[in-house]
DNA sequence: TTGTAGGCGTTATCAC
DNA sequence: GTGATAACGCCTACAA
């Protein structure tokens, strides 16, 4: 480690006190004009860079902010970084990533750790899968800052950022139904105990209700997030009898799809002649597919954009009340549903 | 903002000095197991959380690196995060991410701020497009724990990760020479003051020249590492008379290749009977191309993996030597050269 | 305009 | 086994 230059290291050098080299670091009025120079010649001479630990210690200031994730691979989420990070760099805050893998007890020891470190704020998307908003609760009367996107918690005193998915499913399932005809709709649902999964399921059912179309259970698969649970739900479907397989299958996201996609493909049965297919997402594979994705498409980096401007908002400003923010899908037909 | 307990907090309600209370919650063996216990418990029940920012001004070590990518979306660069914290994460260490967004003087201010938040060390994969080490070269005689992955800058006293670029380049090229017998190949550059842009550059002319194919200057154009560049150095070539048209292209990434796929398809011309066309990076959309994308895999995960490693390695322990790490490459053969 | 004193929350060190 | 003291590098508040 190099000899550290400090403040005083500064000061002894020029012959001056530590507080009037900070002043002159930091721009402060009064401070001579020639001081000043002599100072800040004298600092970058000597390698001096400014110790924001020590800053922080002070100003119990960090502007730093926590990002709590479940999957960093799976592509909805880098574009939603690039979102918060576009807001954050121009606030000059730092962001410390972390990644959950779906696993809610790392998640918990990663908010610990942050809330040690002293973030001014977190940003956190869900592993949750068991139904304890107790520690949530804790951290957030403790005064931490919170703003939860795409996996949403509510109620909590905290603001969430999603996108409309209950409305958003509801529409896809019923674009399966009017457009196309098909009664016999299977779904491959996310964990319940997660926000999306529930509210995406939830709006496959309105669909259904709304149109008189009994809810079938063995078409109704609880998976998970990835390609290889949607790989493994739809192989339980294809093991019914021919007879008894579905016109469509809805899943609750691209990832899952694709997986399903791949099952489907494997049986030997053709896209959307035998079954068709839709998404949740719009990842960046699902226009390349072989038969392309139909869709919803998430504007991910716009709520990463949001999320972030509305916690460093609940940073800087203690009045700033929570909110529900939701940010609109839009839906893209391809050709998997059997459009085009 | 809660009122924060401190270790003084604690020790006042039990009527013990801080370094009693300090001692207790840092599993020191010099304390009275009973009070041991009694200060857990209270800890515990006020809530307390250690302040790092504290711990860290007194011990000089953040547990905290940062990173420095070019592009968070580019599909490589999650799946290298994912390798970097797979390592992290078991050492307990935080990642500062930071996206420069190609632009060197980004990333510049970007190490800057992280020197200053006192991180151990930095994973950095350049952006820069101007040769500029001094830069670097002070902040590692700084004393700053550098690695290099991806994109290296060598010689300057830090250890760099990064795939056989150059041999890589050479093989892929050599497989349209010998397996193809296409000699008319042009080439779709990044920029040459990144090493990956260079090392693949020379890859391919190293395979011209082994198969004493001269190279066609109209036929090299020197693009960036996206889709959009990709299309537009495409659009270039194929404003060349049609007698004059290559027969296959090289590409510096995937991206550029999905980019320039696009602007031979705009043409009206088929992939890979008119036009055959390999990348580099083996993205996740390559393989679900609708002519599947030949091209070189590189390990993404592994190399973040060994650079964390390695990164980690040299913060623990001063004698640790610079290297350089070679992760090897796999050629993927696919249809858009031809294959299959 | 400049300097001094004290403290941010923690730990190392030395004394009891 | 426990406590007092000083220090990490910086800043606020007040004094000169």
């Amino acid at each position: 480690m190099s000899s550290e230059v400090t403040l005083k290291n500064i000061a002894d050098e020029l012959g001056v006190s530590t507080m009037t080299v900070s002043r002159a670091l930091n721009n402060r009025s009064n401070v001579d004009e020639n001081t000043k120079e002599r100072v800040l010649k004298k600092a970058q001479s000597m390698g001096y860079t400014p110790n924001h630990v020590a800053k922080s210690l002070v100003s119990r200031k960090t502007y730093t902010i926590g990002v709590v994730i479940p999957e960093i691979t799976h592509a909805f989420f880098p574009e939603v970084v690039r979102g918060i990070e576009e807001v954050t760099y121009k606030s000059d805050y730092q962001l410390f990533l972390t990644n959950a893998d779906e696993q809610f007890e790392r998640e918990k020891k990663a908010i610990q750790t942050l809330r040690s470190k002293r973030v001014d704020g977190i940003l956190i998307s869900s592993s949750q899968t068991e139904a304890e908003y107790s520690f949530y609760k804790e951290i957030i009367n403790t005064g931490t800052k919170v703003v939860f996107f795409d996996r949403c918690i509510e109620n909590l005193g905290a603001s969430c950022v999603s996108v409309n998915d209950r409305s958003s499913s509801y529409r896809i399932t019923e674009h399966l139904i009017q457009e196309h005809g098909y009664n016999k709709i299977a779904y491959l649902s996310g964990p319940q105990k997660v926000s999306i999964g529930r509210e995406r399921y939830q709006g496959y059912l309105d669909a259904l209700r709304a149109h008189d179309i009994p809810v079938e259970e063995k078409w109704v698969i609880e998976a998970g997030f990835q390609e290889k649970t949607g790989y493994e739900a739809m192989q339980k479907i294809l093991e019914l009898p021919i007879e008894e397989y579905p016109e469509a299958v809805a899943t609750v996201n691209d990832p899952s799809a694709i997986g399903a996609i791949r099952a489907i493909r494997e049986a030997g049965l053709e896209i959307p002649d035998d079954i068709a297919i839709v998404g949740f997402t719009d990842d960046i594979r699902a226009p390349l597919l072989g038969v392309p994705l139909t869709t919803v498409h998430q504007p991910a980096y716009e709520v990463g954009k949001r999320a972030a401007q509305k916690l460093i908002r609940s940073i800087e400003n203690d009045e700033e009340p929570n909110e529900n923010i939701e940010v609109h899908t839009t839906l893209k037909l391809r050709a998997s549903c059997g459009c085009k």
